[in-house]
DNA sequence: ACCTGAACACCGTTCAAGT
DNA sequence: ACCTGAACACCGTTCAAGT
């Protein structure tokens, strides 16, 4: 994991990682079946980091924290995007937390069928936010640079909208594309909760 | 993207690419710079198959008809997910898209800032979909395989929210993940059109 | 202009061998 | 139980050389 953090999952090879434990590679052969258990291990542990929602206390608060805390963890490790595609190997922390906010909606009186909808929704707003913010470079400085550089280069003409949500918006001194992420949160569980009274018969609701 | 669709990114070499084309791995050094240039290109070749929504139209529909055929694509190139994390390097068709993307909105009502917030909530949860979409087996056979398989190895008494999902929902007959995207569609959509009434000026809404 | 062979510095992993 | 050396079949890419 240290390795991915600092230096993206490409420098994470077996050999890395036995150079840094001061180990020959063979060795690391010795405690795991191979990189696959690897990687299978790294997503299971981020995972292990997000706050698990407490199920019977109110759901949208519940959520809604879960929620920030899975986006800053997220963002501590990007590459676990690129990661999650691909494994269909969940850890026990990974169906721990899975269960954590399934319970948590159904105890706040979601029916089955509607927390089926709602998972969906919230995470793949979750994972498709950490994706947009991966592919941009961590320092805001930087993002300014680079749309800088990019508006330079194009054609303005050509996409006038693109160019006026850049140099009017994005490119103003207080915008942080991180801020975006509440906006949608807070609709997500609007639109949630107007549904929660209408839909289906569901459990009754708590608290 | 022939070779990235059939067995997946990993597979597509520099050497298998030229396999593919008949030439020996240094003849393709000749038309491209490397294989970054070649990553970048697919990301655009993709973008450039999903449908630009059009400006001026009713925002609503071009939306809706705009997120179902990028979910139609990025289901056909569930690789390319792995790729947006990483490129910086956007390409013509890629602004393109983005541009009439922007520019419905912008016409549709939309206040540069209530634009910004639906573009990247709409494409997070895009993206995210596809993410989860491309953690699942193609077949929805194979999905209640990996499903029962997981079941059966589970002590189901720790996790039972979990559980209840997967057998009372997930594993019945008629469930398909991919019928999750509209509910999720709708609910943003809906709560976009909300905020449109309530925030910010912006410019007058036409249609 | 387009292609190639040989070479370099890497990968993950197997297998046989050490302590 | 834990580690290693040598080897195999791969990578992306450089460089010099061919037509």
């Amino acid at each position: 994991m240290e390795l991915a953090d600092e230096q993206g999952l490409a420098a994470l090879t077996m050999r890395a990682l036995a150079r840094r434990l001061d180990r020959k590679p063979m060795a690391v052969y010795h405690h795991v079946r191979g990189k696959e258990e690897i990687l299978d291990g790294l997503v299971d542990m981020v995972f292990a980091q997000i706050q698990d929602p407490r199920p019977g206390r109110e759901w949208r608060e519940e959520m809604s924290a879960r929620c920030h805390s899975a986006r800053s963890v997220l963002g501590k490790h990007p590459w676990v995007i690129a990661l999650m595609e691909s494994r269909t190997n969940p850890g026990p922390a990974t169906i721990k937390h899975h269960d954590a906010v399934i319970g948590t909606l159904r105890q706040g009186g979601f029916s089955v069928a509607l927390t089926a909808h709602a998972y969906a929704l919230i995470d793949s707003y979750l994972y498709g936010f950490a994706v947009q913010e991966a592919g941009l470079p961590g320092e805001a400085d930087a993002v300014d640079e680079l749309a800088e550089e990019l508006m330079a280069a194009l054609p303005v003409e050509q996409y006038p909208h693109f160019v006026e949500l850049t140099v009017e918006h994005v490119l103003q001194p207080g915008y942080d594309f991180a801020d975006e992420f509440d906006f949608g949160l807070s609709l997500i569980l609007d639109g949630l909760d107007a549904r929660l009274g209408t839909l289906g018969p569901g459990t009754p609701r708590k608290r």
